[in-house]
DNA sequence: ATAGGATTGTTCGAATTCGAACCAGCCGCG
DNA sequence: CGCGGCTGGTTCGAATTCGAACAATCCTAT
């Protein structure tokens, strides 16, 4: 926390703190963004995202599954929000003709209207907090480092099991 | 998507998709490594994160309050967790003289045993996916970004309500 | 056609999180 | 002293999440 503590960090920071960090301010952010959208707007931020996700989407509707990776969670937990969005009126579920089993779930009217009432306040709010302190290039680099961890997620997914090129043990066994 | 699409992104990034990649990003990092942590050390990332910053700490103990505040939850999420570690014997209750209502939460020599064999696997996991995609100056860029953040939201918990020299509502009401 | 295998969404029970209410023990001020 | 106000932790009920099991549907290859 000393100055020079904090000038040595800025040169060469440690890899380790950053991912502590990471971690951190992640954490603080959603759970900052949570709190404002309920207290203002009554609707969790996974339901402002699911709702943003349909908003992009064409025809402001989305599949469940495909929803369920948007957003990163389990199936059930997008069943469980859509029958609360749907119970609000912000959301319908219709079935698509072509396959009998898959459903798409659409952004009501209400919703979009609700979703257009949220999203300045908290977009203000991300902007404050992320993005005004992101110049052009930071916004760049950035950018390309979540292109590259995204691909590294790719690769994991795509081969789910230990990769048998990458002995990773005998690296620091050092805790912080 | 195109080719085309990623150039002119990495140009030029739009600062709403880079919030969006984040969040996203971010969501997946958390579930890869809370999974993993899952199958193969029978703990939860946030059981892990409370056994690290135990073991950090000096004579690997931290107040309960102290605790909540590292990692971001509710107090008696904290002390939900701490139960269930304790009944595993990975931690310890102790009362710290001065302040008869604190309490000292304790990292048991077995908490620092399972830690250990813990901490490489998912260091090396979170070396892989995270911090192998860094060189030197981006750790440092980011470093000093995650600085940035961390100051903002510091600032707005000191000053909780809404900044009166900011009126955050004279911007894009797009959703995206 | 049609059996086997994958995919889609839902249901269910268990685990976790949250917030609000609450109980102490600390502190300052009369 | 002894009365309010604070802080640190816990308890409780409600909300949310997860994973596994399930049902229905699609797909592919024989």
């Amino acid at each position: 926390m000393s100055a020079g503590d904090f000038e040595s960090r800025w040169l060469a920071p440690d890899v380790n703190a950053v991912w502590t960090r990471f971690l951190h301010v992640t954490h603080r952010l959603e759970h900052h963004i949570d709190r404002r959208l309920q207290e203002q707007h009554g609707i969790t931020h996974t339901q402002y995202e699911i709702m943003v996700r349909l908003a992009d989407s064409d025809g402001r509707a989305m599949r469940m599954s495909d929803l369920a990776d948007r957003i990163v969670t389990a199936k059930s937990a997008v069943t469980y929000q859509i029958n609360k969005l749907s119970e609000m009126g912000l959301v319908e579920r219709r079935k698509c003709g072509r396959d009998n089993r898959g459903i798409w779930v659409h952004l009501t009217d209400g919703g979009a209207e609700r979703l257009e009432h949220a999203a300045p306040c908290i977009l203000s709010l991300v902007r404050e907090l992320f993005l005004d302190s992101l110049n052009c290039d930071q916004a760049a680099e950035l950018d390309k480092l979540l292109g590259t961890w995204s691909d590294n997620l790719d690769e994991r997914d795509r081969n789910p099991i230990g990769h048998p090129d990458h002995r990773g043990l005998e690296s620091a066994p050092e805790l912080s």
